[in-house]
RNA sequence: GUCGGGGUGGCGAAAUUGGCAGACGCGCUAUCUUGAGGAGGUAGUGCCCAAAAGGCUUGGAGGUUCAAGUCCUCUCCCCGACACCA
């Protein structure tokens, strides 16, 4: 290099991106079935490509699953690192309702400015493997997956209320009404309105998806989120007989060991027997007609007290034949369980509560210990010993859980029951901007019962009779082509915006050929994130039928490696692409159980003032900016090194300043060395050597900010003792090449005048190094106290160090002329503990 | 309320998993250098005490241990998800 010259990343970034794309240097190689190399499939979670640009939060993911995906291929593995556009879905509808234009002209720009910013950010993506889930050829088959999934009876029409808006007449997604139960735009009280939508049977995976959970490398707080999102639960639906009446009521309890315990039954308002004796009692009419009133806001309200009303009907005890008398109380919700509880306030809290506000009584059936006699002034909730219960009494609560369940299933009284947390999925959305369902509705067919199910399947009965006269597009006709309307805002019937489309709704049906109706509602957001990680992992994508079921089927990238994104899809997103691969799974089209091997999430990048970035408040941080004013290296190192990954961050200019300054000294430390170094320094090897192998381990770890402690560690080291030989000089640089892709690169070609490019290096191995490492250090403490540190030669004996330490500075008055007792760990300790 | 994640200097954090608490970076102080700079070098920097000696220190209180940021019990605060789930 001639003279020392700043560094200036403006000027040879974009140099150096050129480059790359004229090499290819990024582009993937075939991970064919019979490669003996390893692979890493690398996916950051992919944007909806957003007017606003990336955020600051978007360059974090990117960058570490980059981080991840160049270490991976420096030490030899085969890798896909791809990147696509997440385009439909809300918030591009809105933004395109506000522009006033159609969202299929607004994506690509967006997509551009994001794909330029991604570029200008040294991201390593294989961009022919690029697409968006609203290219027509990608939801083609996103909808011929949603006819196989139909056709093995995992889909199904219901009349389903959604979320309702009366002042802006639109339906609403759960994520647009807020926590008081208003709209999140207008601020209206949302209402609910019944409409025919398309279900998944994601509860038939229910079991599956709870326990492939364990075949899974992710965070333990997302596995236990997913967990408790299932949320199985063993319990028993247990026969109260009606008293001179048919009036039966059903209650599904986990704890039927406190069976005896039990002094009233509560219904739900929506429960059969609230409504029969609304008819004939006037209070219990009242209270119905009221709890339905409730609003949202009322319901949020947890302070208030439980209320009921008595219906007057009474019940009999299973076991006992006692009384029991029979409640309406909106505490109790019709979409849980039977809609019923027993109700044993000795044992729950909320019956409790409930109890004492009607004078039930309080009859304890569960003691803590044996023996013990149970005070009661709250519910006592745990497991213990029964008591009071007849013949089960003394057995311990797991005991009288299974005697009493098999009693009851003997007398025809209870039966075992399971039951989740988990609902089926509404798929539909009566929106525009999403895959239109590829479905017809045919009366001719509907009449002759004709139907096309998958004969592998056994459609369940329930399913035939709702999906009646629906038929499937053919895979000819796919595409179904979204149609470009100049109007497609939300109608004010609460149909789809395609309904209203002149020539839409009128088709043949593909199978008799005579008048059908299409589908008019288009799939969620979640339908094109669903496969996308399958689609990028297709070796050849493929038009036709075939090669499309190749390419899913004989792919070998699959399944996913290292899956990066955001907490915020702990259930939702993941479930969802996880129960689609155990349904392809089952259609024979792939041959694995889980999509994401490895997930790792990134923690929220926050506003200097420790806010959420928005423009409202005025506190955002433009990718653009930082780079036009650091450069790309910059923002890369100081998000990667700000803190843990998975932990929120706020911004900080003066901390970015840090980053900047490690590769400003990078740079002056090898453009200004002009003179060869003929032998390096042993030590300043050995502690490359170290270098080399933390940072390559702690990357692994998805711990980039004690990788780049360990960098700037060695820079410190070598700047003091500035003696490396090339090959040696060499390896720093390329440690530092999967967080600082330019800059190394631009060192790599022009100060060792390399012709290829780093990134396509391979990981640098140790140098055998010659040092005699003479003495140890060995911390001393007195009664658990630290109190100094003496040397002694490598491999000393306890005696060898007590000899030391005992004359050694600062510990010697500590034990002059005292009794000791020694606790020597090799290694590690010694310590003196005084008798 | 339930579940999950956290609490360590002025700040972001580290700690080989029970063995020298505070690596690395920011900031700050002193000093040198530069025509200037959101520039660079050197030294210092957890807290208390004028300094040394010494003592204290990982939200708080107990406990286990020769030894606790790390393990156990109780407790306080912050963030996120769900929320009358039977």
């Amino acid at each position: 290099m001639e003279d020392e010259k700043k560094y200036n990343p403006n000027e040879f970034e974009s140099k150096m991106f050129d480059l790359w794309e004229k090499e290819n240097v990024y582009s993937t190689s075939i991970q064919s079935s019979g490669s003996k190399r390893e692979k890493a499939f690398c996916l950051s979670m992919f944007p909806y490509p957003s007017g606003a640009g990336l955020h600051v939060g978007h360059v974090r993911i990117y960058t570490g699953t980059d981080v991840l995906a160049r270490y991976f291929k420096m030490i030899g593995r085969d890798v896909l690192h791809p990147m696509g556009w997440d385009a439909f879905g809300l918030p591009a509808e809105n933004a395109a309702i506000k522009a006033k234009k159609n969202p299929i002209d607004m994506v690509p720009g967006n997509i551009a400015n994001f794909k330029r910013q991604m570029n200008m950010l040294g991201l390593s993506y294989d961009w022919k493997r690029e697409f968006s889930t609203t290219d027509p050829s990608y939801y083609k088959w996103t909808q011929w997956l949603f006819i196989q999934f139909f056709k093995m009876g995992l889909l199904y029409k219901r009349n389903t209320p959604i979320h309702w808006c009366p002042k802006c007449k639109t339906g609403l997604a759960e994520e647009e009404v807020l926590a008081n139960g208003t709209h999140e735009r207008c601020g209206s009280e949302i209402t609910k309105k019944e409409l025919p939508q398309w279900i998944f049977r994601i509860t038939a995976y229910a079991e599956q998806l709870l326990d492939d959970l364990k075949l899974l490398d992710w965070p333990k707080g997302i596995l236990e989120m997913q967990k408790n999102w299932i949320g199985k639960k063993e319990g028993v639906n247990v026969q109260f007989k009606a008293e001179g009446s048919n009036l039966n009521v059903e209650c599904f309890t986990t704890r039927i060991d406190t069976l005896f315990g039990v002094v009233a039954v509560v219904v739900a308002p929506e429960h059969q027997i609230a409504v029969e004796s609304a008819k004939e009692n006037a209070d219990v009419k009242t209270y119905i007609d009221e709890a339905q009133k409730k609003s949202a806001i009322d319901r949020e309200d947890n302070t208030k007290k439980k209320t009921g009303v008595f219906t007057t009907h009474y019940v009999l005890h299973p076991l006992t034949d006692k009384k029991i008398p029979v409640w309406v109380g909106d505490y109790v919700l019709g979409s849980v369980g039977t809609g019923a509880v027993m109700v044993v306030p000795a044992h729950d809290q909320r019956d409790y509560d409930f109890a004492k506000v009607y004078g039930l009584d309080v009859i304890p059936v569960v003691a803590p210990q044996k023996g013990e006699k149970q005070v009661v002034n709250e519910a006592y909730e745990n497991d213990g010993i029964a008591i009071n219960s007849g013949k089960y009494s003394d057995l311990s609560s797991y005991e009288a859980r299974k005697a009493i369940t098999a009693d009851l299933e003997g007398g025809n009284k209870g039966k075992k029951m399971i039951s989740y947390h988990l609902r089926d999925w509404i798929f539909s959305r009566q929106r525009y901007w999403g895959e239109p369902i590829p479905m017809v509705h045919c009366e001719q067919c509907a009449k002759k019962g004709t139907t096309v199910y998958n004969k592998k399947f056994t459609i369940p009965d329930e399913v035939q009779t709702a999906n009646k006269g629906w038929i499937p597009l053919t895979d000819k006709q796919l595409p179904l082509e979204l149609p470009y309307t100049a109007s497609y805002e939300p109608t004010d019937t609460g149909e789809s915006p395609l309904s209203a489309i002149p020539g839409f709704t009128e088709t043949t049906c593909p199978v008799c050929g005579g008048k059908a109706q299409r589908e008019t509602d288009t799939m969620p957001n979640w339908a094109g994130s669903c496969w996308y990680f399958m689609r990028f992992a297709q070796e050849k994508r493929g038009e036709t039928l075939p090669e499309f079921m190749q390419g899913l089927q004989n792919s070998s990238w699959m399944p996913v490696d290292w899956y990066l994104g955001g907490a915020e899809h702990a259930v939702l997103h993941l479930l969802y692409a996880r129960f689609w691969v155990k349904a392809l799974r089952d259609l024979g089209l792939v041959n694995y159980a889980e999509p994401f091997l490895r997930l790792r999430n990134v923690g929220m990048v926050l506003a200097e003032d420790h806010r959420k970035m928005s423009k409202s408040w005025g506190n955002t941080i433009n990718p653009d900016d930082v780079v036009a004013q650091y450069g790309a290296d910059t923002l890369r190192m100081y998000e990667m090194f700000m803190a843990p990954f998975n932990m929120e961050i706020a911004w900080s200019t003066a901390a970015l300043q840090g980053g900047h300054r490690f590769l400003k000294r990078v740079w002056a430390l090898y453009t200004s060395q002009n003179h060869k170094i003929e032998k390096s320094n042993p030590e300043l090897v050995n502690k490359l050597n170290k270098t080399i192998q933390k940072v390559g381990d702690d990357i692994a770890q998805t711990k980039f900010n004690t990788a780049i402690a360990a960098l700037m560690e060695f820079l410190n080291a070598y700047e003091a003792t500035p003696e490396l030989q090339d090959s040696e000089a060499k390896k720093f640089i390329q440690i530092i090449a999967p967080f600082a892709p330019f800059i190394t690169e631009k060192i790599w070609r022009d100060v060792f005048k390399e012709n290829t490019s780093v990134h396509l290096s391979t990981w640098p191995t140790q140098t055998e190094v010659d040092i005699k490492e003479t003495s140890v250090e060995v911390p001393v403490q007195v009664n658990g106290k630290f109190r100094g540190i003496v040397k002694v030669p490598v491999g000393a004996e306890q005696e060898e160090i007590v000899k030391v330490a005992l004359v050694a500075e600062g510990i010697q008055k500590y034990l002059e002329g005292k009794k000791y007792r020694l606790i020597y760990v090799k290694g590690k300790i010694c310590n003196f503990v005084l008798l």
